[in-house]
Order: C-alpha cells, then structure tokens, then sequence
RNA sequence: GGAGCCGUGGUGAAGUUGGAGUUCACGCCGGACUGUCACUCCGGAGGUCGCGGGUUCGAGUCCCGUCGGCUCCGCCA
C-alpha cells in the first residue's frame, strides 16, 4: 500500500465518534506550532477537524508535524478524543472534538498557494482563474459544485420518472442561419468543409418527436459565439426537453412541478404553483422587461395621457411623434442632489435615453426643473396616479416605447439594488407568455422569429399572417426567475401550410426554406404530431439557488469576458501542418489604423 | 465594435504639487513559545509599479498607444 487510507472524512467527525481510532486523508489548512504542541487544521471535501501532535504522546509523529506547510497532502492515524469545555471552538463543525496524532504520512508536498484556499477571499478573479484547481478547493466553490450536481440529478430524475428518454444529439452538427454565431469545426476529410457545434439540439428534438420518441431530454452543452457577460458564456448546458401530444398548458405545469421538486429537494424551500404569469405585454409595460425581477415592486407608471397636453415640451412633443412618457417613484429619495440625478441621467443614456425628467416632492414643495410646466391638476394627478409621499422622487423617460421600457427597467433594477428593495430569500416564478411571434428588423427590413421559425403561433392569430404579422402571439414561454431568464420554449407547427406563412413572412423563398431546413421539412412530411418543448439554463438556475452573482462561479472550468481559458491558455495557435491539413489558411485582421 | 472601473513584492491595498521601490495588512522563511483555532512575540527575505513610447534634470505619479481582468451597451434566447 502506498499510504494509509481513511476509514472517515474530517468534517463528519463528531462528539459520538470520541475513543474511535481513526484514519483521515486531507490538506493541511492550517499549522498553529505553540513550541510543543501543535495544531492542525485538516481539510478535506467534508470539511475541516482540528487534530493535533503532542510530543509527549508521540515524538516521532510531533517532529513531522513540525514540517507540514499549507496544502501538504496527508495521511494522519490518531484517536478521536473529546475537547475541554473551555478549548472547543463553536466556529467549527467538528469543534467539540480533535484527533490526537499517532501516525503521520506526509503523501504530498505543496508550493504555496497564492491564494488562501478558503471562502469569501479578495482575489482577481483573472488568478482564481489561472489557479482554477486551487480555486476549487475551496469550501464556497466546492458547495457550488455539489449543488450543481443534485440540481443535475432532480432534473434527470424527475424526467425519468415521467417517463422522457435522455438521448444524445450530435455536437459536430450543420450550421444554421438565424440565431447566434456558431463556433465552427473544419471536416478533415470534406476541405473546405465545415461543421457548427449545436447552439441547441432544436431541430434534432423535433425530428425526435417526428420519430415517435413522445418524450426526450438531455442536459447537454451548447455553444454561442457571441459576447460574454455575468450570465454568458460561450459554452453553456442546457436542460433540453421535447414533448408530443401535450399542449402548452400542461407542459408548463409539468415544468412548475419540476422546478418546485427541485427547489423543495435542494433548498427546502415551498414553490407556490401555478406560477404567476405575465403577457409579453404586461412585462415590459408594467416591468419594462421582458424578465420581470417580481421580487419588489416600483413599477413603471404610465403618464402618456398627462403629458399629453402638458406645458413641457419634452413630453408634449415626443407624445406627437407617437412616444410614450412613463416614469418610477423612488420611494424616499427627495434628497437625491442634482449630481446624484445626472449620474442616473448618465445611466439612463446608455439604453438610448436622450434625457431623464424628475420631480422630488419634499415636505409641500416641488423640486426639480420641469415641475413648472406642470399645472395643480397635471401634478395632482400625477401624485395619485404614482401613489407619491413625502420625500418620494418621480423619474421620468418619455421616448419610444422600447427606450422607455429599457432605460426605467433598468433603473428600477438599479434601484432595487441599491436601495436593497429586493427580499434576497425570496424565488420569484413566473412564465411570460403571449410573446410576439414576429419581430420586425429595421436592418434587414423584414419580419425575423422572435423565438425562431418552428414557432407556432395561437391558432385565433394565424389569418393575421396576411394582414397584421407583427401582432401575431407566438405559442411560446419564458420561465423566469428572480430577474433571470431561467427557461424557453414554446409549442412548434406541425402543420405544414401555417409553416409556408411561416417561412413566407419571414422572406424565405421555397427554394430557401428547403435549402435552409429541408431534411426537417422532408420529415414533417411523413406524419408529424404536435409538439413543443422547453430548455432551461441550468447554469442559470444552479447561479440563482446558490445565490451566485456571476455564471463562472457555477462552472468548474469557465472563460473569461474575452472567452479564454486561463488555465489551459486556449485557444492558442496551432502547429502549420494541422492547418495543412484541415486545408485551412489563417490570415490576421488588419489593424484599423490603416482605414 | 463602444463605454466605465481596475492593473504597485506571493495576495489585498495606500502612494500627496512629478523628487531614492516608500508604506500597511496577510502570506512566506528563520528563531522562541505545551491548548491554539485571525495563536502570540522577535528577526528576515521578497519588486520589470501590466507592456511600449513620449514629456522632464528626474515618472508608480503627467501624455499617447497597447495588452489583460471585471461590469455594462451593441450582439446573444
């Protein structure tokens, strides 16, 4: 044997275990040397348990202990032994007891680390990154990880209870237009030739619907080239789900069920169902967002028909060009200093507000510039209207709708921030549905798929195809959690001729659809039931329930915002004769100061 | 593609009108210490101030460029 093997992991150990011999594998978190005895604290993935050497119990086993340092790997044999009252340590799990040393095998010697391995550390994040294997030691990381893990299993489990099929799709896949950017594997034996890795497994699920399959899953990775954020990364899992024969109303009660299970299962906490549910619509008016935060209120308050005819000119004019004027009551913040309101002026610009109007209502007196454009009657009714008190301040943004809604959502998510206006312990559900079916692209000018060109409309919408396009409302779901959007799906044509409006209103020619799509087209031919799924981000949902703030915390191994991997260093340049040999020639992009 | 913030011993920070790589905390190394658990005390080592230019007698500090990290907009379902 190469070392002596635990019979028990550290953090388990308690005051029952007193007199137990005991074998314990694990890091060195910590040496405390007092000159004769010494402490250490000893990790593993259970946690942490104090064991100490005495030399006056063990001299051989003391003089080694003497040599440990930080993140030594080692096997320890010992005695569980109860503390005095007076020396247990209430921080610890294991704190009423210690291991008294009679053994000791150091496997494993370690470099210091550069970084403490333990929780809530003040470290760039580009070291932890660097570091990642170090970065996961720690208690935090490891905690992420194992709920990753039973969020995993809940998922699975309570698919397979259902009765749905796990089944693999390919990753080297075809591209397909629409939708984001693939990333792109070259085909040795077909040059020139090029594979797409899945953004989604879309169109397989359909196809396994088409083959009969009723119920399929997969938690399986999906790939978008497209820029990162906190909630983005390049390569992300989905929990990808497909159905037949079921109509959208029991696919998402289905899916309430599941999530509830799994919060039940994982936090032990209660998940109301049905969940609440909002139109499209109601969101972005009521939230301006289309992923409603419905952990706290200080909603968007609509004033179009005050600012109407009102004496500032602003409102007046944008409500003439066919503008909306909103605004949010910031509860108690009167005393907000002219430097305050252009820093949220500032904030507000970057959705495209080219302004941002306010009124502050402090003990009787109206403060703020546009207040005297304003009449008793306009301001009273704006008072009742956005419900104001003292020492309320009113923040208005009167643009198109879509800039309205983006900049006052923002805000109010800034604010509910700030103002810590947000129940942290609250899981705020909801579905948005009724979403539109057809986007207009003022680039493209033509209608594109909202959520993409399989989506089937409401059966009351579809004679708007010839009429009214962008006021048809799609089949499709949003679940949405806490802000995030957790989860999409929608019910798909089956129907062959809704499928030609379909592809008709998006401006594809036949020849265009059947080049794009035609192998799914082909099978929708040969019987094809209803059908329509969901894929939730289970990254997503994992940063949420762990109450993580950023999608890299969920992940063992993530990219950083420029997607690289720190640790490998990918991706990297590679030997000529691999190019060569996928008949592949890179050329660099010119530096734009030679335009 | 764009904006903001950041980059100083291993880690986190401070660094004044431009005046010696200066300072603090943690860590590290050595010594002392038999009940610590943020051990304590004494001593010590450790630096390309992200990188490249420029201004200046002199740059961590000012200017220009560039690279990297984080956050956001665009992009992305």
């Amino acid at each position: 044997m190469e070392f002596q093997q635990r019979n028990v992991f550290c953090g388990t150990l308690r005051r029952t275990d007193v007199g137990k011999e005991v074998v314990l594998n694990g890091w060195v978190q910590k040496r405390r040397d007092l000159g004769g005895v010494i402490f250490v604290d000893l990790r593993d993935r259970t946690g942490i348990v104090q064991i100490v050497f005495n030399p006056e119990i063990n001299p051989e086993a003391h003089a080694v202990g003497d040599k440990l340092r930080s993140e030594y790997v080692v096997s320890v044999k010992g005695k569980v032994v109860e503390r005095d009252p007076e020396t247990v340590n209430p921080n610890l799990e294991t704190g009423e007891i210690e291991v008294q040393v009679n053994e000791i095998e150091i496997i494993n010697q370690a470099k210091t680390p550069p970084f403490f391995i333990e929780d809530n550390i003040d470290v760039d994040e580009q070291i932890r990154l660097k570091y990642r294997y170090l970065d996961l030691r720690r208690p935090e990381m490891y905690k992420t990880m194992e709920l990753r893990h039973k969020v995993t299993k809940l998922f699975r489990d309570y698919l397979d209870s259902k009765g749905f099929l796990e089944i693999e799709t390919p990753m080297l896949t075809k591209s397909t237009p629409e939708g984001a950017r693939d990333y792109l594997v070259p085909s040795r034996v077909n040059p020139g030739e090029f594979f797409a890795l899945p953004q989604s497994p879309q169109i397989f699920k359909q196809l396994l619907m088409v083959a009969g399959y009723e119920r399929y899953f997969q938690i399986v990775r999906c790939f978008r080239d497209e820029d990162l954020r906190a909630d983005r990364q390049p390569e992300f899992t989905q929990v990808d789900i497909e159905t037949s024969f079921l109509n959208m109303e029991e696919l998402m009660s289905m899916m309430e069920e599941m999530m509830a299970k799994v919060c039940k299962e994982v936090l032990n906490i209660d998940i109301e169902t049905p969940f609440q549910r909002l139109t499209y619509a109601e969101a972005m008016d009521r939230y301006g967002s289309d992923k409603p935060d419905l952990r706290f209120g200080m909603e968007l308050v609509d004033i179009s028909d005050i600012a109407e005819n009102c004496g500032f000119q602003v409102f007046s004019s944008t409500m003439k060009k066919g503008g909306q004027v909103k605004g949010i009551n910031v509860k108690g913040c009167a005393h907000y200093s002219r430097k305050d309101v252009d820093e949220l002026m500032k904030f507000a610009g970057r959705y495209g507000a080219k302004g941002l109007a306010w009124m502050a209502f402090k003990d009787d007196e109206i403060k703020g510039p546009i207040a005297k454009f304003f009449t008793e009657e306009e301001i009273a009714a704006i008072k009742d209207r956005m419900q104001v008190e003292n020492n309320d301040l009113l923040l208005f943004v009167a643009d198109k709708p879509k800039v309205v809604a983006d900049s006052l959502g923002a805000l109010r998510l800034k604010f509910g921030k700030e103002l810590g206006l947000i129940d942290e312990s609250k899981f705020a559900f909801a579905w948005v549905v009724d979403f539109p079916l057809l986007e207009w692209d003022e680039e493209a000018k033509r209608y594109v798929a909202l959520h993409h060109p399989f989506t089937r409309p409401r059966p009351e919408d579809v004679e708007l195809f010839d009429t009214d396009p962008g006021k048809i409302r799609a089949q499709a779901y949003d679940m949405v959690l806490n802000g995030f959007e957790i989860g999409g799906g929608s019910m798909r044509i089956y129907k062959r001729d809704v499928q030609e409006k379909m592809f008709k209103a998006l401006g594809f020619s036949q020849e265009e659809a059947q080049e794009k799509f035609g192998f799914l087209l082909d099978a929708f031919e040969y019987g094809t039931p209803p059908h329509g799924g969901i894929a939730f981000g289970l990254d997503r949902i994992v940063m949420i329930l762990a109450g993580r703030s950023s999608l890299r915390d969920t992940i063992a191994f993530p990219k950083t915002a420029s997607a690289r991997d720190f640790m490998t260093d990918a991706p990297s340049t590679v030997d000529p004769k691999q190019l060569e040999e996928l008949s592949i020639r890179v050329f660099m992009p010119k530096k734009s100061d030679d335009k």
